[in-house]
DNA sequence: GCCGTTGTTGAAGA
DNA sequence: CTCTTCAACAACGG
């Protein structure tokens, strides 16, 4: 579930339901998602401290409080929720943060990441600029300093940092362009178009927190029996590029 | 038991 | 050195 627009929507449920407040309990049902520092030091650092504005780069949340920052990371099916304390505990709840009248809750179903209370710095060293964050001059020296191929310089949190293989998918399809193309090998136009509906993808999608899932979206017809395209009607086509499932339309993209 | 999964990492290969 | 693929991590659904 959690790539840019999802990660930036639970840094406003964050703000919301925490910022300003104090941290009155740490606990940790499963430390297996936390790296860097144990159950017990993490309750040491964070109880009593105040929550401060929460920040976002590419898909990790900063936990800001008026201490240490803790950073968060999603994996594929991560959650951050705000929950009335009466609220029952999910099986997945890894780790609750008891604020003033709520339990922020890091829910996790498979592990994949988790918190990282840790220097900030040291974390986010290897990310390149978040993709809402790029401008088109730099985007296009990125793109033509690259060998291999489009999508997975996209997906490369170290080029730019907040893409996952949804948007990556909906971004390419929305530009007409093919994830195998090379991503040096792009006409000025072309890249253009691409930077344009890239920050279209990103910018709807925060609205809603997540890719909407409509119908005139490509991501609204990944999991059909028979995709096919909202805009030309055309066969969607599956191929693995870069590890991941990608989903393109032949006829639509160059 | 098989396959797949909106993420990342280290190892191995091209 | 650059880039890609692969297996692994863990848990679940079809």
């Amino acid at each position: 579930m959690p790539e840019l627009p999802d990660v930036e929507g639970f840094r406003e449920i964050l703000a919301s339901c925490a910022r300003g407040r104090r941290i009155k309990r740490v606990e940790v049902m499963d430390a297996d998602v936390l790296h860097g520092a144990g159950a017990r030091r993490l309750a040491r650092e964070l109880t009593g401290r105040r929550l401060a504005e929460p920040e976002r780069h590419g898909k990790w949340l900063l936990v800001r409080t008026d201490g240490p920052t803790v950073l968060l990371h999603f994996g594929m099916t991560g959650l951050l929720l705000c929950c009335d304390a009466d609220e029952p505990r999910h099986r997945h709840d890894r780790v609750v943060l008891t604020v003033d009248g709520h339990e922020l809750r890091y829910r996790d179903q498979r592990k994949l990441r988790g918190l990282w209370p840790d220097d900030p710095d040291r974390v986010l060293s290897d990310q390149g600029p978040d993709a809402m964050d790029l401008g088109l001059a730099d985007f296009r020296e990125l793109l033509s300093a690259r060998r291999g191929g489009l999508k997975s310089a996209l997906m490369n949190q170290s080029l730019l940092a907040g893409l996952g293989n949804l948007t990556a998918d909906e971004i390419l399809w929305r530009a007409r362009l093919r994830p195998s193309r090379a991503a040096s090998g792009l006409t000025g136009e072309e890249v253009r178009r691409l930077h344009a509906r890239l920050r279209s993808v990103l910018r709807s999608s925060i609205r809603v927190g997540q890719i909407p899932p409509r119908p005139s979206w490509l991501t609204g017809h990944r999991d059909d029996a028979d995709p096919h395209c909202p805009r030309c009607d055309g066969r969607l086509r599956r191929d693995r590029i870069a590890g991941r499932t990608a989903v393109w339309c032949p006829a639509c993209q160059r």
